[in-house]
DNA sequence: TTACAATATTTGCAAAGACAACAAAATCGT
DNA sequence: ACGATTTTGTTGTCTTTGCAAATATTGTAA
């Protein structure tokens, strides 16, 4: 029989989209959107990143992202500038603009995480995570398999 | 310090677009979407809900599901009918040949949630799951209160 | 050098999503 | 009983996303 209410997908798209819109509302006041932060909140955990890099460590998907980052960079958020070491590929980086904006969000991010977690114990917090993060590797390698393992962020 | 690497909703958002990537390319075989899966799996879990309550469960907004059923509908997958108990409300059923394709799709679907799950003990899936529960029950909360409380599923 | 691979961008198109306006029916207060 | 309000679902409109194909540019390998 199949039970919805213990099937892992349908847990973790519930979890995920209620993580999203409630904190959709709060960016509002900051006037980014949920994608625009991920991109953000990548580039503050390590900036001058490829576009290709970007796009596995947000999961947003390239074409997608590249549009994101045109609208980005038209509200100074980001610029982008063809790497040095290697010609072929685009390096973004956060103008100090958004930096600011990056590290306004950044204390409402982890406050609203707090939320998220209430009644978690710390030990249950790193369970939870580190099993997300197993979760993740066993779809990925499942992936890599079908298209000739790619896609490494570090 | 701002460290992506465990921060909860960036660990949910990406364990969620792998599940849902992976799991769409499997879907294309029987000819339905993802969000076609999610409603069918929702109706399986219970035949005959109103529009409302579908969206909930699915956590697909309302207008969008209302026009993914209707597109459903002329793939004969599902039926909708006004209800007779209250006439402003529809109820949204599997038609035999929607349900077929359903029962067709579980098996893949838990084959899928074991490939997800790989090397958990039974505990852990078992925890994980709970602790989703949790952090959308947090939510949950926090967003009957911004909007006066509604959105119950059962 | 020539062929091939990798990186990113752009475009077209369809699916999906969000938000506001609307219509129909139920409910509530008086 | 009646009018105002609320609930429920659909529709209009616009935006975003995803996927595939075409392009440009650069790197790599034979």
């Amino acid at each position: 029989m199949f039970n919805l209410a213990v099937y892992l997908p349908y847990l973790v798209n519930r979890a995920g989209v209620r993580l999203a819109e409630a904190f959709s509302d709060e960016l509002e006041a900051y006037g980014v959107t949920l994608p625009m932060w991920r991109v953000m909140a990548a580039l503050d955990h390590r900036d001058g990143q490829r576009v290709g890099r970007l796009a596995a460590m947000t999961s947003i998907e390239i074409s997608t992202l590249s549009r994101l980052l045109a609208a980005m960079e038209r509200k100074e958020l980001l610029s982008r500038r063809r790497s040095e070491t290697d010609a072929r590929s685009v390096t973004v980086s956060l103008t100090d603009y958004g930096r600011g904006i990056t590290d306004k969000i950044i204390p409402t991010a982890l406050r609203y995480e707090e939320v998220a977690l209430a009644g978690f114990s710390a030990a249950e917090v790193e369970a939870l995570k580190a099993m997300l993060v197993r979760v993740f590797e066993n779809l990925d390698a499942l992936d890599s398999v079908a298209s000739s393992g790619r896609r490494q962020i570090a």
